[in-house]
DNA sequence: GGGAATTAGTGTAAAGTGTACACTAGCTGT
DNA sequence: ACAGCTAGTGTACACTTTACACTAATTCCC
């Protein structure tokens, strides 16, 4: 075994992104970083694995310690390992994301991570190490991840409208939706109740409150069901290039 | 720095899942082991990653020295990090999948491989450390991206039969297409091009033979277009529950 | 209290896509 | 010539997607 000691000196880490909704625009959860290197920058919550730990455990155990989020479902996106990413050595980061409700949780932010906030996705600029490019890929996934299934579930709040619930989606797509269309479709998937309740204070017609039906949600993950929400484009007209008939 | 040595001790490896498939079957490249640990078993072919070598370029590499395979495009999968996985000490690996046409390339097993074969994807049993765990994650991004992509091209002969290609959509899918719909569906893509050439030396009417139109595929992937292909189903009737008009 | 402002909520027709299904065509081997 | 085999083709129906415009319910301001 000793002629591979020369690879064990390399070290691993994770990185979160976190992605909220809030005030009708896309957030991330950042934190301002307390530690060299990269003092003072913003950054994705992210440090080592520890050699006793899996990776899973490793992504939600520093999301906790950073910044105070606990019981975060989080999913496995990418791997980044490009040589010089880290000024220490050799660190390869196992980048991991997940949705959550930031109405739900409250942000504690540690000594390694001087502060933690939400920033809008849309405005991000500079980020520590490669995390822009994580960061990108993530939002990716997420863009994939919201035409395949439905998503508002884990980023709204317990109750919402669904004008709301579109607004998601398009922070997310970065696109416009049809209302009638999206109501539709949503509507047609059955995952939610009506709460016959409507909003309060607003200064006009108030809207109804929806919640998520839980149960039909899990059904449907476990069916492995997909949908779909095109972009509402204005008549592109297809000219639809007829099949051939081979053997004429 | 000194407080993060502790975390300077693991070691990365890559493990290269290789899709061919030949004789109507879907096959998945594996080496026997000519080196501790697991000497002797069937494992992907994988190796430790350079200490200054970016991860897709290390995934190339060893795929190349230890198989003979050369210039494979490769693609990040996932990352296996279970703290027991590897008996030398803490090794994660990311593993990298790629599609390719069998009777394009020749094995030219290493040392550390004594022998590189073709196995079928369905008939591989025990494998070397996780590696039966990486193949099948593998074997589900596969089934994923033919259903958002024509993959055939990867996989077979420069000139093929419709039935071939159908063939191989079914392998991969593990389920039966019903043919004049699979034909309509990929002719309407309008990616192959009809040789005006048929099969010689079969005991039946012979197939015409395609190409793959290349420079249109490439467009194809560049639009980000995606079809699907839908298990022939024997009718199931969906009792499709109409929407409910809210506020009766 | 009337009207302006604002967002919520609704239906339909037309085009396109997916699916089920059965027969004829063209070759080889005997 | 005919048996055996695989290639190749079209249509009708069900469902899905898309485009599109008006009325409804509330607050605010005068």
């Amino acid at each position: 075994m000793n002629e591979f000691n020369e690879y064990f000196k390399s070290a691993f880490t994770v990185d979160n992104v976190i992605f909220g909704f809030d005030e009708g625009d896309l957030k991330v959860l950042l934190i301002n970083r307390g530690e060299e290197p990269f003092k003072g920058k913003w950054a994705l919550p992210g440090y080592f694995v520890h050699p006793d730990e899996d990776l899973d455990t490793a992504a939600k155990r520093v999301l906790e310690e950073l910044t105070g989020l606990g019981n975060v479902y989080l999913e496995q996106v990418k791997t980044f390992g490009t040589v010089g990413r880290h000024p220490f050595g050799r660190v390869i980061t196992v980048a991991y994301f997940s949705l959550i409700k930031i109405s739900h949780y409250t942000i504690q932010p540690s000594s390694i991570a001087k502060k933690a906030k939400w920033h809008s996705v849309s405005r991000v600029s500079e980020l520590a190490f490669d995390h822009r490019e994580i960061l990108d890929a993530c939002f990716n996934r997420l863009k994939w991840l919201v035409r395949s299934r439905p998503v508002g579930f884990e980023l709204l709040p317990p109750k919402f409208t669904l004008t709301e619930l579109q607004h998601l989606y398009e922070a997310i797509l970065e696109t416009e939706l049809d209302k009638r269309n999206f109501r539709k479709k949503i509507l047609s998937m059955n995952l939610l109740i009506d709460l016959d309740e409507t909003q309060e204070g607003v200064a006009h017609r108030p809207a109804r409150l929806y919640e998520f039906d839980k149960e039909k949600y899990e059904q449907f993950l476990a069916e492995g069901f997909s949908f779909e929400l095109k972009e509402s484009k204005k008549k592109e007209k297809k000219p639809r290039k007829k099949v051939r008939a081979n053997l004429a």
